[in-house]
DNA sequence: GCCATTATCTATCGGACTGATATAACAACG
DNA sequence: CGTTGTTATATCAGTCCGATAGATAATGGC
């Protein structure tokens, strides 16, 4: 794997010493969690690992409220081999996107439901909008301005899709999803058999395998 | 899960039947793979689960290449089960973007490694918009031209962006990202030592949690 | 004052999923 | 006539998630 766990959290904690609870923290409620991500079961074996393999050093601190927390540093060696593999070339995006999946389908989920799920959508981006520009600070590296510059236009143009475009799939007439699936099957049944998924009418015209990546 | 691999395979069998190599090749060369993906790994088990479970049916039949393939078919108890997973809402969106985070340390990177990583993404970026519209056809269902037109949104401003700020952090004057990284060990040290990774400077303002999501 | 909730903090584990690999048959290329 | 590429199914080690557990203490409601 080009980016695992580990290296991911060596990486934050090239920014800062942090304990388990304060890397996935960060990544939960800060700009970084919009575009990576990890639990709990895979941080603390991850740093516990990091710490054998010298790439970070472990000191116990007193928590905010009376508990011990364990801090994590990164060591000379840590860097190095965080910079190391930072001159690779980076994995392929990776992105599970069910609400997109779920709109595929508006002609079986009724315009109400549609209209639900784009509205939580909707709300939720902007949530993380407004979470993006309240971060903001002059004083951090290039890197991170840039990226969050990148997100920011990212949810932007989400929103502005799905709000100016929803009607498309929202104003069909259709009756209830329910009575509509039962009935489809018998009408289907003959009509769709010949067609089969599209692999074909992917690469006639682009030649083979250009798609990909 | 809410939607997990073989629900994922239900409702791609919805629009057609077809073998496990043929689903994994339309989300691999296709436009549903831009946000959805899964391994043959998971394919061929979810495929015989549902096949047990009275959701599919399998028939064998002639390869394109003189090889027997196993064909699935959606059931009526299949078609159901799908269109009652539909009615819940939808996961949130689940990304790793390693360019991104990449990016991020665009400073130990190198403005020639940068330039690479950016060049790299855009290629790809490029050629999958391209894929988007040739596969582009007036027939299908409006749930689906409705997602196109939200990938091809998105894509465009991906690329747009790279192409709009990439001299940001690609301009800056560094060192190679070698000697750089070990310098950085004994300069920081004492500077860094003080700052934690912020998860602080999240919820002072926005109130705690709001970023979540 | 008391109890439910929430936040901080570490840790484990079953199960889902990936990525790589094995196998096999045939086509096309040079 | 070998090598590579495509079609096709299947398995498996290892990674990672999501849920859960357990402990402490501040907060807030009533």
């Amino acid at each position: 794997m080009a980016l695992d766990i580990p290296m991911l959290c060596l990486g934050l904690l090239t920014r800062g010493e942090a304990s388990g609870y304060e890397l996935k923290k960060a990544l939960q409620d800060g700009p970084i969690g919009q575009f990576m991500e990890a639990s709990y079961g895979s941080i603390y074996p991850a740093l516990s690992r990091l710490t054998h393999q010298g790439f970070a050093t472990c000191r116990e601190s007193a928590g905010e409220r009376g508990h011990t927390k364990k801090v994590y540093a990164v060591t000379a060696a840590g860097r190095a081999a965080f910079a190391e593999r930072l001159r690779t070339v980076p994995a392929e995006d990776k992105l599970r996107l069910e609400f997109l999946y779920f709109l595929m389908f508006s002609d079986l989920l009724g315009a109400d439901h549609t209209a639900l799920v784009i509205d939580h959508k909707l709300a939720t981006q902007k949530a993380k909008l407004a979470m993006m520009r309240s971060v903001a600070s002059g004083i951090d590296p290039p890197g991170e301005r840039f990226v969050r510059g990148y997100a920011e236009a990212m949810l932007s143009t989400s929103i502005e899709y799905l709000e100016a475009h929803r009607s498309l799939i929202e104003t069909a007439p259709n009756q209830s999803a329910a009575s509509q699936t039962v009935q489809a099957d018998g009408v289907q049944a003959g009509t769709v058999q010949a067609r089969t998924v599209q692999t074909d009418s992917v690469h006639p015209d682009t030649g083979k395998k250009a798609a990909l990546a």
